[in-house]
DNA sequence: TTTTCTCCGATGGTATACCATCTTTCGCGG
DNA sequence: CCGCGAAAGATGGTATACCATCGGAGAAAA
């Protein structure tokens, strides 16, 4: 029987080879033989931790639930030690509420909480544009280019989830272009915690001029690498953005509170 | 015995008696005890993680140094587990370095990687000292008022150390004040990480009057609610204080590559 | 019927055992 | 004497077992 992390993963039948009771005496080691045979090089608390992020993200797992450790391992199939692992790695990332003696649960945000994390994300935005006019590669911005061009092009003839990541990674890509990996972390830090009311934002307010406008803005400002140009078109940017999710959020408690 | 961790938390011999070899079955909760007689409300993996990360702050683990799972669980006298828990908790704060099938070591932070945190803390703390002006309240100020008027009368009759948490938490009040939750968090961590090279060049670059000026400019600006100047003073403070780091850690990997 | 108390099940915290991998060292052949 | 390979030790990753705690269900008393 193929556990359903293997099934999960896309881990061939010759690994993870899982007995319901057998033990694990005899079981390979999935990062040994991951490695091996270049699968992956993640461990199992890693791709576990990517699971839930993605679960949580995409709303399969809602806010206030609870994370049972018990219940996740048997439903994937491995003990509870990396559950555990995958656990802390999410509260680290805001995802999770950890509760002392009790299950801990899916970390409901507020508006509150998400105005705050929007106002950190928009600092660290702001210094990242205004580094990666000092430090840019002519070929990250060359990917920005590319972005913002392919997001003119396609904006309504891809899947908005799609049309979503890419813009996601419009902003990844100028925290790294900014040369400050401990500003990139941070920064990607708070893209994924903001990411489910971003989406949420983004698949209602689909405005591609908008966005279009505002990437070429700031591509604009990187290109000329006027600091102070940047820093601006990002805040504007940020600023409808922070806008649409405030109305997003506001309407989705509204709904709840019917 | 006493385990040497109830010896080094402080915590009595009716806690966390540990027979050495006579495995854990008898053993009560440590957890449990403490909470009962409202001695730490801390997991063992939350105080193991606290006091590792003093000894690395302090310098007792220096940088570089390999950080066993086996090793520290034998010194401190329990398993491997909360050990673990405790390395994620330090690696995600990035004093420690995980390597995959490696021995942690302690971050080495070269002269680049300090230069970017302390960018990402200048960003972070002029955003909180921005928003305290709108949000402090009349005791969050008062603190800050106390902290800087506490400088400036012992400032040579205190113990550097003592000076440079008290310092420490001016800047950390600042956070505070504003009002933002994850700033404060993000902040304090950046403030952790940066603890070793702040402490180096505070007990080094003693200098009352400077401290005491800048910190007095800050305070007047929150007064005053005037939020571009305490941007300004901020600014300025930290400038020093990135500057003063810096030579302090020139120097530093100057002694050592002779 | 309501309130309180007790007990048990659910759940997180910790300890221990085992396995895979990496490193190092030692031995053998050149 | 040198280089290569195999075996052993060191170390992190995972699985499993046990314990303390907490909350709710059910019983007992008011």
């Amino acid at each position: 029987m193929k556990s359903r992390l293997a099934t999960y993963f896309g881990i061939p039948n010759l690994n993870v080879l899982k007995i319901p009771g057998s033990g694990q005496q005899h079981v390979p080691c999935h990062v040994g033989l991951c490695r091996k045979y270049r699968m992956s090089k993640e461990s199992l608390a890693e791709q576990i931790a990517n699971r839930l992020r993605r679960d949580i993200l995409r709303g399969k797992l809602l806010p206030g639930m609870s994370v049972k450790e018990r219940d996740i391992a048997a439903e994937i199939g491995v003990s509870r030690t990396p559950i555990r692992e995958a656990i802390r790695i999410l509260s680290k990332e805001g995802l999770v509420e950890l509760r002392p003696s009790r299950s801990p649960i899916v970390a409901l945000s507020d508006m509150s909480e998400v105005s705050d994390q929007i106002e950190v994300l928009v600092a660290l935005e702001k210094l990242s544009a205004e580094l990666a006019c000092k430090n840019a590669s002519s070929d990250e911005i060359k990917h920005l280019s590319d972005i913002t061009d392919y997001m003119a092009n396609h904006f309504d003839s891809t899947d908005p989830l799609d049309m979503f990541e890419i813009d996601m990674s419009f902003h990844t890509a100028i925290a790294a272009a900014s040369g400050n990996k401990a500003l990139a972390d941070t920064h990607g830090t708070f893209l994924r915690r903001l990411w489910r009311a971003r989406y949420l934002s983004a698949i209602q307010k689909r405005n591609r001029d908008r966005v279009v406008n505002h990437h070429t803005a700031i591509l604009d400002a990187l290109r000329a690498g006027d600091g102070t140009a940047a820093r601006d078109a990002i805040d504007n940017h940020l600023q409808h953005l922070a806008r649409d999710i405030r109305s997003v959020i506001e309407q989705e408690t509204a709904t709840e509170s019917e």
